[in-house]
RNA sequence: GUGGGUGUAGCUCAGUUGGUUAGAGUGCCUGGUUGUGGCCCAGGAGGUCGCCGGUUCAAAUCCGGUCACUCACCCCA
């Protein structure tokens, strides 16, 4: 009979690994604590209509990507995608804006698209979500990026880019939409098959397109910075402004465009050269009208979401190893050591020391190697009859030493290893 | 959805132009040695060679199909 295996793009994350995944996301509660961000914890079901609606009904994901099926109570439902359209839901559904229009919040988990996987790229991938509603001041879009190098760089991580650019609004947008395809028109034939397709539904997809002919043919078009409205503008020279006076580099890249409908203005992308080609840890941006086109109040926005898959593929293995707490292994020689062994082993566990041993009454040589393969900081070694207390020496694993005082119970050693 | 690469032991991989009981390293188990573990020595368990079909006296090896993994396009974090 055949095995059954994982589902493709959907990964097994191994207790070698786990350890990684806690100690980032320790630090980063921590990080956001301080910069006073709250959590939130949002479904992973949603009805496919806040997608539609939030994302955008002509994106890839919406498209093509979505996990979406129909439940037994005939309802559309689906896997999300993404966590700001929920993270907005949320907000709206419970008229949070109402106690305080101000909010910092974060999510973290599991979020669902059916790509092809590659390097970096998995059908459930985890991230970390930070949204700032009710606030458009551009110091809040300098703030924000400027506390994700610092989250990033606290972590450990080298040779990170911090691209931005400005995506316009409501008003100003649709002319630029309007020029550019306008410009593209008569150089249609020389656009790739997808482009040509765009035209029609997100044109300025064209700018990120990594086709050369493409990338020749619209070099040569407006770009949106030029275009944009003196608000705009206004905002966008502010946000530089502020993250100069911040001390973060940054690059502007007047070609980046999003893949999701509702980002305005402030857009940008952290990317890293030892992610492949998936080389973006994070993206993020405004999204003044979101919250009032999910049905709440004019509300702006702005947030992010790092990749926590590919952030923690970034980390060295050994990242989040326990290398200081003492880890104390028991091997037993005999039948009546192992009764002792088995109440103390306990008694040091309740007691807040790692401790453990084997059962399995296998030779002193087996059980020792066992501890060395747990990486145990001491052994403590019990007779069958020797040494009327019933313990023997424990002894240190990384220098060799024996450390002979002889130790009368389970309290006396928990003393001993403490000390 | 499209293209390239790869599927042999738990893991990393050899396997010459098709040819007998398919190998190594590592890990695992047992024993020896060792001032009770690391080093060394001996032995042992473990594989329908991804799956199905074809060619052949004979297929891990050649051909076709299929599935999986992987990298890239696309898209995105």
């Amino acid at each position: 009979m055949a095995n059954i295996t994982s589902v493709r793009g959907f990964r097994d994350i191994l207790p070698e690994e786990t350890p990684k995944w806690q100690r980032v996301e320790e630090k980063i509660r921590k990080i956001f604590f301080n910069f006073g961000i709250k959590e939130i914890r949002i479904p992973i079901l949603e009805k496919t209509e806040l997608f539609k609606r939030g994302i955008g009904e002509a994106t890839d994901i919406v498209e093509k990507e979505m996990y979406t099926f129909v439940d037994r109570g005939n309802e559309q439902l689906t896997m999300r995608p993404e966590a700001t359209a929920s993270v907005i839901r949320s907000y709206i559904e419970h008229h949070m804006y109402e106690k305080d229009p101000v909010a910092k919040l974060f999510t973290i988990g599991p979020m669902f698209r059916r790509e092809r996987p590659q390097k970096g790229r998995f059908r459930q991938f985890h991230q970390i979500n930070v949204e700032f509603l009710g606030q458009d001041d551009p110091r809040i879009d300098a703030d924000l990026m400027s506390m994700l190098i610092y989250l990033l760089t606290e972590l450990g991580l080298e040779g990170l880019k911090l691209e931005l650019n400005s995506l316009g609004c409501d008003t100003c947008r649709p002319a630029f939409r309007e020029k550019v395809i306008l410009f593209l028109k008569d150089k249609e034939n020389r656009l790739c098959e997808d482009c040509r397709r765009r035209l029609g539904s997100n044109p300025l997809r064209v700018f990120d397109c990594k086709n050369e002919s493409c990338q020749e043919t619209i070099s040569g078009a407006p770009t949106i910075l030029d275009f944009i409205c003196p608000e705009c503008t206004g905002h966008f020279e502010k946000v530089t402004g502020h993250l100069e006076i911040l001390n973060v580099p940054y690059s502007i890249n007047k070609r980046m465009v999003r893949g999701l409908d509702y980002y305005t203005r402030t857009a940008f992308e952290i990317t890293s050269g030892a992610l492949g080609a998936q080389n973006a840890v994070t993206g993020g941006g405004r999204y003044d009208g979101l919250v009032q086109m999910l049905g709440g109040p004019a509300m702006p926005g702005i947030g992010f979401a790092i990749g926590f898959d590919r952030l923690i593929s970034m980390l060295p293995d050994n990242y989040g190893e326990d290398t200081g707490s003492p880890n104390i292994f028991i091997a037993t020689m005999g039948e009546s050591a192992q009764g002792r062994a088995f109440s103390i082993c306990n008694a040091l566990k309740r007691a807040g020391i790692r401790a453990d041993m084997d059962f399995s009454g296998k030779s002193l040589k087996a059980q020792m190697k066992r501890a060395n393969k747990l990486n145990c900081s001491h052994t403590l070694i019990i007779g069958d009859t020797e040494l009327e207390e019933g313990i023997a020496p424990l002894r240190n694993m990384r220098d060799g030493t024996q450390d002979s005082v002889a130790i009368k119970n389970a309290d006396a050693l928990i003393e001993k290893i403490n000390n």
